[in-house]
DNA sequence: CGGACATTTGACAAGCTTCAAGAGAAGTGG
DNA sequence: CCACTTCTCTTGAAGCTTGTCAAATGTCCG
């Protein structure tokens, strides 16, 4: 019957886990990851465009994103949309929500998804039962704190031209780290519309802005394909300065 | 001795800590202030317009803000500036930075602050022996994410005003929490340089906006006090829907 | 082929930035 | 106590980046 699973389901036991293999993880000793897949309560799929979090969802899951893309993001009453980070495979995702937060934020499938979800109210548990893991997911909340606030750099003080060189860099590098480039091009399943939502652009202007780095032979992007043609000038348009890359926790 | 210290230093027993009496915090057990009061290695004070931590620092400090407001911020390299998050009395300071985090941003003293300084390298132990502190770390991390989840929002999709409105509504609400709030105002050390940097505007725009707001009777800002004097426009503008107070931990 | 949706372009409007300069306020030194 | 400097706030005017409106083109799919 698993020769039968889409090719990106989670693995029933963590052992298998495609993720951990990348070297992008900070490895775990056999028990931790024994724990790890006791503390998972279960796997979850999610479409294309579906969502993960409702907006005012009261209390949401806590889970990893296993494989495919989603986006976090906020609106106002007038439908003004804000996407606040990306969601790669590999992030840890409603510890805000877990804490019972207030802070009211949607979570969308961009892609098809697949989740490994977390036990609801067993994360004190796990901070008892494994300072380690605590501290690592600490350490995750932190890391995402580094990516919002330098979108609240692109957003506040770049401009157009700066913004949409970020996020191609920024996208392609995290994508880089988990082993998602293939012939020097990523899978690209944003369109231009939620490019304009995380930069805070118009959906105009994201296209006009767009179209002008590709004509200047920076960047290419067709067939959902995203590649870089010139890292150097993309890199300095964004003042983006790589981060070595260092081992992340998973969970 | 103590007669002569500034009113608003740390003292040097957490047993006489202004905030904890403030009831914006969890109450803790005597053993676990006790616990704090010894991870807790310095207590320092900084001058208005000095540097608590440098834009390009490596290892910097993980304290608390006792007293006094700053700032984190992070620039480009012509000198733009995005104000990040303003950090107030009671805020944990330096999580990033802890975990070696990349992202440099600096924070900025706004008044003279002080501060309670913890050790650089025991933040595992810390984990370790008391998880309960470890998974309270992580609720703050998380409680500042959505701060930014905020920010991001406001300078990504409000236009000029909504984005003033949200800003003075929001201060005015944590100062509220933590008991700063005297005869209907509070102190606002912030020039309109700040506010700008903050909402990712010019400053004459900045300006502009803040005078409107003034005329139409929304708010009034003189000798360094603010005072809103029409809550329920600014809320309706800012679209800032308030969070029912929580206790916040506290260390 | 028709319908739904994403991308692309042009024209125009508007919000915001930049430039410039004056008015207050606050601190400094003679 | 008063000039002098410095900093912040304020205001007007002009220009540019970005947003809005409108419509054509392309693409995918039933």
């Amino acid at each position: 019957m698993n020769a039968t699973l889409p090719p990106h389901t989670c693995p029933p036991s963590c052992g298998a886990c495609r993720l951990r293999k990348t070297g992008a993880f900070t490895p775990v000793k056999p028990e931790v990851l024994a724990f790890i897949e006791g503390f998972r309560k279960d796997t979850m799929a999610v479409q294309a465009g579906g969502a993960l979090v409702r907006e005012s969802e009261p209390n949401a899951k806590l889970f990893t994103l296993y494989s495919g893309w989603a986006f976090r993001y906020k609106t106002l009453s007038d439908g003004r949309r804000q996407i606040l980070n990306f969601l790669l495979p590999g992030d840890l995702v409603g510890l805000q929500q877990e804490f019972g937060e207030v802070s009211t934020h949607g979570i969308e499938a961009l892609t098809d998804c697949s989740l490994c979800v977390f036990e609801n109210d067993s994360l004190w548990a796990l901070f008892r039962e494994h300072p380690r893991l605590g501290y690592d997911i600490t350490w995750l909340a932190a890391h995402e704190e580094g990516h919002l606030d330098e979108n609240l750099l692109t957003t506040g003080r770049r401009n157009a031209t700066e913004r949409v060189a970020m996020l191609l860099m920024h996208l392609y590098r995290r994508l880089d780290r988990i082993g998602l480039v293939e012939d020097g091009a990523v899978a690209f399943p944003l369109n231009q519309q939620h490019i304009a939502d995380a930069l805070g652009l118009s959906l105009v202007h994201t296209n006009k802005t767009l179209r002008r780095l590709a004509l200047l032979g920076l960047h290419e992007l067709k067939n959902g394909r995203l590649r870089l043609l010139n890292t150097r000038a993309l890199a300095r348009i964004a003042e983006y300065y790589d981060t070595p890359p260092r081992l992340m926790p998973l969970l």
